[in-house]
RNA sequence: GCGCCGUUAGCUCAGUCGGUAGAGCAGUUGACUCUUAAUCAAACGGUCGGGGGUUCGAAUCCCUCACGGCGCACCA
């Protein structure tokens, strides 16, 4: 015994040994499943017969018969086994199986006196063994932490957090069609990056060891899919991860999932109108409505059309100053209490002003508008007003969910915005000198488009953390 | 990284003023052939997150560490 597993477990390996002793594999093979427990009780009818596979939830024995439920991926469902009718033998091994066992059966259906539909077993066969004890069946699973980290069991027992992956699932599928319908591509570019690019974040460093370089773990696909748009595909979209070695929060998993759509001929405008799209149809799909009433109580309207502001204007809505032309905006900001420091400049200031006092009270979807040009170095700025671009975000619930531009084709500019940005960077970053090259070749004008899905699944689900949409949090190891 | 809160049986939770830890469910044994949070009976189950301190005595007070939650910071 190299471990103790409690005796809990122990007692588990006993009715293991049992099973054994009486000639039985406790650890089944393949078994044909009739079909699913909900198709069982959906098409039910009194004398049906039927061969289901599930897991042991509850049991009721009564001397010489047992009612359990098993349930599976679709549904749970209650059944009966009597020792008259699957014989002594039989009825001896099944006594030893419990709560968390997989079993297959076969039987035929009838209702109870209680109007229960109901299996009552004729054979059985034991799939799999459970050592570990389930928790309790009334008050199920709830803390956090062993939810995150044995998300297994969070999944056999929480039908609520079943039902927010299967819903996740469903989403990113619509979303794809979506696209797909519409003529776009999907592709997949590198994850792995020589220089990290399309975003500021701090990325996750790693080493090629047959190469003997440094690679990053991507922080966007941004330039990878312009290549694209460069290379002749007019209509493409990548769905999967991005990494950003960044805090842990609510809102943020150090991987997360990133929908970029890239649309040539097209600009910021097309995307603000894809975007209404997506969101409608998808909410139709998961709502059943444009509209929907949240777990804090606050209605969300999706209904078109959304509320479109410039992020000037945003500002001087919330606060009445105007960042752009006032005198000395570090001391409006300051006097309008902004955590601002003393070197940020008037751009700086401006968006700090825009998360602190607007973003978070935005709670029905606004496109927020005109980001200054010197912190959207890969977006194209306004013919009308150089000094801030053709570009997007859209807050829903006081979060940027989708971000957009019209994107920056024009090589020449590109390097020096870049360099510009460079020059600021913190740690030595480098010019992807390729991207632009790629550039130089000729990137028709295109609109591109940004949507954080752990976000959306977060809206659309109701679910208040990044963590009850992502499967498997990032948490500290838990050894003690 | 900082602040606040939390960690008691496998699970869900009590635990009073500092006096030596309890319940329900699960598991075990027994009874029971229409139960469904089945019921009844009995026995079992604890590193009170880890370590240190104060005290005659600590789940309880203090320090420290670990993990988690929330907020802040970080994050175009």
């Amino acid at each position: 015994m190299s471990e103790d597993k409690g005796i809990l477990f122990e007692q588990k390996l006993k009715n293991l040994d049992a099973l054994i002793e009486l000639g039985v594999n406790p650890y089944g093979a393949r078994f044909e499943v009739g079909g699913s427990i909900a198709s069982v009780k959906n098409n039910f009818a009194d004398g049906m017969k039927v061969t289901i596979a599930g897991r042991i939830m509850a049991y009721r024995g009564h001397g010489k018969s047992i009612f359990f439920d098993i349930k599976d991926s679709t549904e749970k469902m209650q059944a009966y086994i009597q020792n008259k009718t699957v014989g002594e033998e039989q009825f001896a091994v099944f006594s030893n199986i419990e709560i968390g066992d997989i079993i297959g059966l076969t039987g035929e259906t009838f209702t109870t006196r209680m109007g229960e539909p109901t299996i009552k077993v004729e054979s059985f066969t034991l799939l799999s063994k459970s050592l570990q004890p389930l928790p309790e069946k009334w008050h199920g699973l709830k803390d956090v932490e062993t939810r995150y980290r044995q998300r297994y069991v969070d999944l056999i027992v929480n039908d609520d957090v079943r039902n927010t992956f299967k819903l996740r699932s469903k989403i990113i599928q619509s979303i794809r069609s979506f696209f797909i319908d519409k003529g776009f591509l999907e592709v997949e570019t590198p994850m792995m990056h020589h220089i990290p690019g399309g975003a500021t974040a701090r990325p996750f460093a790693t080493y090629h060891n047959a190469l003997g370089i440094p690679l990053f773990l991507r922080i966007a696909p941004e330039l990878f899919l312009k290549r694209l748009l460069v290379g002749g595909f007019e209509r493409v979209f990548e769905l999967n991860r991005n990494f950003r070695n960044e805090g842990i929060s609510r809102r943020h998993n150090p991987e997360f999932t990133m929908l970029e759509v890239y649309q040539a001929y097209a600009d910021y405008e097309v995307m603000m109108e894809l975007t209404e799209n997506l969101f409608v149809s998808l909410a139709q799909e998961v709502w059943g409505s444009t509209k929907h009433v949240m777990s804090d109580g606050v209605e969300i309207d999706l209904t078109l059309p959304w509320k479109r502001i410039s992020l000037k204007d945003a500002v001087v809505e919330a606060c009445g100053i105007d960042f752009t032309t006032v005198a000395d905006p570090v001391k409006a900001a300051i006097d309008a209490k902004l955590p601002v420091k003393h070197d940020m400049t008037r751009d700086e200031i401006l968006c700090e002003a825009f998360e602190e006092l607007v973003e978070p009270k935005l709670y029905n979807p606004t496109f927020v508008v005109h980001f200054p040009s010197s912190v959207s170095p890969l977006a194209k700025s306004l013919d009308s007003d150089p000094n801030v671009t053709a570009r997007f975000e859209l807050i829903v619930r006081g979060q940027e969910l989708a971000n957009a531009y019209s994107e920056l084709n024009d090589p020449l500019e590109q390097r020096k915005r870049l360099q510009k940005q460079l020059e600021s960077a913190e740690d030595s970053k480098q010019l992807d000198e390729d991207f632009i090259r790629a550039l130089e070749y000729g990137m028709p004008p295109a609109g591109g488009l940004g949507i954080g899905i752990d976000r959306l699944v977060m809206l659309l689900t109701d679910s208040d953390s990044i963590r009850d949409v992502i499967l498997f949090p990032q948490l500290k190891p838990e050894l003690s």
